[in-house]
Order: structure tokens, then sequence, then C-alpha cells
DNA sequence: TAGTGTGAAATAGTTCACAGCA
DNA sequence: TGCTGTGAACTATTTCACACTA
């Protein structure tokens, strides 16, 4: 995931859980898979199937909606899929900004998934005054000079923020005084943001982080089987690896000290 | 949250909690910014502010680590980016291949984030073989043909898909075939995989339909308060679009049914 | 005295298992 | 008969609040 709320900790109450709203989308797109190849019903067990979640979630997500199926039968593709739509508010128009027309920027303006979902790319910002103008994805770069006109001219109420992180606090704060509510962070930093704007933060590097985490465990698990074999001898270097990345430095203090969950490797261990 | 794991889903006992190894990067960023700037210690207060989340739930985090910390003081910079790094596998080098070097494929081959924390980019690799040979952020694209034999060369056992979604199933499965037990999967597309692989999903337009959600419900709230104003009056063509997009279709019974949670829109609601 | 570490309480999310309906 | 809808049990996560100690 690379995901990650801000605000309304648990603000909301009568409402459909934070966890089955971020699996709706999941739905969505299975049944809009369905709908293509015009299956008309679908069971529980089915469409969990393809959205990849069991069957009991898939239900218990969908109670939160109303009652939607038909006992026996199943759910009926076409009126679950305006359903799911109108819950998450697809069934409405959203203009968005990119801003931060680098690497990344561009690739986000060419997704073809925005444009599918009623989201809209209304504008395209960057700070470099040499890429104004010049077209990306069929539509010129505007520069952030003119990003609050952007955003009030378009009714833009969501940003996405491509900059680098050290942009990417200034640029919130624009867009929020500008009228954006939602935003969508690519930057690798921690935006703070005022109450009643939420933030989405997708960040690469804290994924692979995570993967690297399981992976190592898996590593460590199977001590036998080579998990990564070959070259640089990955898995005997890490020891050394450990040592030599970051010097353990003194401890501040001595004193007892539970080990790490999984047992301390002796040598890695400062003094 | 482009997030979302498969695989293991309560097998770990006496490991770390998934929620607190999501968040241990996001320390780990914040530390290492206030390591570049020589702060020796760190408060549990300042660190949380820090990295968006509050002080309890990162002491709590740390406690499943061990004891870090010095009560009274805080905690050691150095020392912490250590632990927290080696805890994350981080110590050691994790090549990655990226497959799918298109729009998104070479932003990910250009972020420098990559490299900064143990990852190392060992190959990129794309199936059109007008790209082979392309340099793309220093590196010769390399053809699928090799997917295999570059895996095992480089001993990489994390991939990163960037695939159009039609692909991406495929890919997914050349990789783990051929050693890779960690996906970090950017298709829009949900990948089957064996057990004892774990998969990881960044979806843009996943985030985007969870911000329209709460914003949606924002407008909803607000009723008086425009939130977007200015041009095509977004709010007020909710409605009829919302009759638009999809047309509701006969509910395939009728039945009792409970309202929506926020009330239906009686103009929007299927006969 | 300031700030960690952690039981215990509260809240959120998942899974079970089955009643009830088409 | 097959499959939904959902209480109830269970598990995970967050938050509280305070004992403890450098």
């Amino acid at each position: 995931m690379a995901t990650g709320r801000t605000h309304r900790p648990a603000t909301r109450s009568r409402g459909i859980p934070e966890a089955t709203v971020a699996r709706l989308p999941l739905y969505l797109r299975a049944l809009t898979a369905l709908s293509e190849r015009s299956v008309p019903t679908v069971s529980s067990e089915e469409l969990a199937a393809a959205a990849g979640v069991n069957s009991a979630k898939l239900r218990k997500d969908f109670s939160y909606l109303g009652s939607y199926g038909t006992r026996g039968v199943g759910y009926d593709v076409e009126y679950l899929v305006y359903q799911i739509s109108r819950e998450l508010g697809l069934t409405q128009d959203w203009p968005v900004v990119i801003v931060g027309i680098g690497n990344l920027g561009a690739a986000l303006a060419n997704y073809g998934g925005f444009a599918s979902r009623g989201f809209r790319v209304a504008a395209l910002i960057d700070a470099d005054p040499a890429m104004a103008g010049k077209p990306v994805a069929g539509m010129p770069v505007q520069h952030t000079d003119d990003l609050e006109k952007i955003i009030r001219e378009n009714g833009v109420s969501i940003g996405v923020i491509a900059t680098p992180a050290g942009a990417a606090q200034q640029v919130s704060e624009r867009l929020i005084a500008a009228g954006v509510t939602s935003i969508l962070n690519f930057a690798p930093t921690v935006l703070s943001v005022p109450d009643g704007v939420d933030v989405r933060k997708v960040d690469l590097s804290i994924e692979l982080q995570i993967l690297a985490f399981h992976e190592q465990r898996k590593a460590g698990e199977d001590s036998a089987a080579a998990p990564a074999p070959a070259v640089g001898a990955v898995t005997a270097a890490a020891e050394a690896d450990a040592a030599a990345v970051v010097p353990p430095a003194a401890r501040p203090a001595s004193g007892a000290r539970k080990p790490g969950p999984e047992g301390d490797v002796p040598a890695v261990m400062p003094a």
C-alpha cells in the first residue's frame, strides 16, 4: 500500500468503514470487467475472487451499502456498478490538477485510468518556466504563478502533488488556500494540512521498504534454502553490510535491553 | 493509500504488527532528516510530529523493536536510524528489476529514493524490441526475453511491475518462476500469486476514488458553503450527472431495501 | 522532572457460521 | 437449494493513562 490517510481519524460515526471504502474501487474494477463481458449477475464468491478478497468480507462490505443482492442468485452486475459508483462519488465529474510535471507527473498525466472513472485532468502545472506551454499528454503545461487562478476557474477540489519533496508543503498550502480539499501526495514528505483537508500519500520507497522487511524475514526463516542465489552473494553479504552501512555508534546508555524480536546478530550489536 | 498486502494474513504471531512495519519507513525518513541536521536526540513527541503520527503510537511501535529510548531524554537519533534500518532489512543491498519501461517505469527508474535506501535498480526490462538498448536513467533497457536470466544473474528477489494491466499477471508469473518473492505492482490489476510471495499494490486510480468518496461527503455535509465554486457548477451538476453516467437499470427485484447510509437522492434512485 | 515503556480499555476490522429468503 | 445478510466471536490496532527511571 502506498497509502495513508490523514485527518478525521474517528470523526465519522454512522458511515462506511474506512477499510470498506478502500476496497470499493477494487470491487468496482472487477464489476466493470464483468460488465464489459456482459455478465449479468455474480455471486459474492466469484466477485471476491476477482477482487482478491474473501467472500465474507465482500458481503460484509456490501452490507454497509444496503441490501443489493438476491439470495440464492447473487448480485446484479450493472446495478452494483451503479451503486458503488454513486457511493464513491464517481457519478460526478472531478477535475484534478497535477502539480510537478517531471517524470512522474508526466506519467500521471498520461495515465488513462484517471479519465476513465470520473476524473478529468483539468491542468498540468510546473514551476519551471521552460516547461510552460510545452504539451504533455496533449495538454499545455502551465506555470505555477497561475495556480490559484486555475484552481478557481476550474472548480478543482482534488490536487495531485508530484513535485520534489522540498516543494510539496508549499504547493499544498497554495492548493488549499485556493480551494483544494483533497490531496494525493507523491512527494516523499509528510504534509501538514488544516482540518478538513484529506491527504493520501503514495510512496514508492516506503512500499519497497515494507517488502524488504518481509523479504528479509523470509530469508531468515529458510536459513538453508538461499532465497537470492547467484552473483554477489547477497545473503552472505548481509552481516558485513550491516556493520558497514551505519556504524552502530555507542549506545547512549547501557542498562538492560530486550533483544530484538528475532534475536540479535551478535556481530552487529553495538558494544 | 496505495497499499495492500497479499499473503500471510495472520501467520505471523511473535513478530512486529503489520501496521507498525508500515510506519517504520516513515520514522526512518524523519530520523534521517534529523541525522542530517546533526540532531543528537529526539523525543517521541517531536519525532511523532515529524512523521505525522501521534506520540503514543510511535512509542508503542518502538516498544515492539525493543527499549531503545532513554526516559527523561528521548531517543538517540543515530542509534535509532541504525536499529530501524536493520529491522527493515535495509542494511543489506536489494537489487530490484523494473518491468515495463513506459512513462511510469521510466519515472520509477529515475526516482532517486530507490537508490538511497539499500535498493539498487539492477535492470530495466521491457517487451518492446524498439526499447531494447535505449538508455533510461543511464541504464540500457533489456528485452523481456532475458528476464529469467537477469533475475538469476543478479540475485533479484524484488520485482516492480509497471506494465499495462494486461501483461501484469504473466510478468508476475515469470518473475516468480525465476526466483522473485516480492512484487510491487503498479498495474491496475489483481495479481494472483502462490503462497510465500508478497505483493504490494500501488494504484493511482484507487487512491483518487477514495479521495472522491470523502470529497463527496464533505460536499454533502456543507450544503450551504459550496466547496468547489466557479465555472461548471460542479456541485450542482452532480445529480444530473448521476442519472446520466450509469442508467440505473431495472432493479433485479423490488422488496424492502435499506436506504443508503446518507439517504438516497430521490431523483437518482432506480424505479 | 521530563519523557519512555506498557498494561489495560477502547475502537476498528475480519472471520465464522447460520438463519432466512428467492 | 444456493447464496445473501448479519449477529457474534475473534483479532488487530489505537489510544489512554500512569508507573517508572535516567
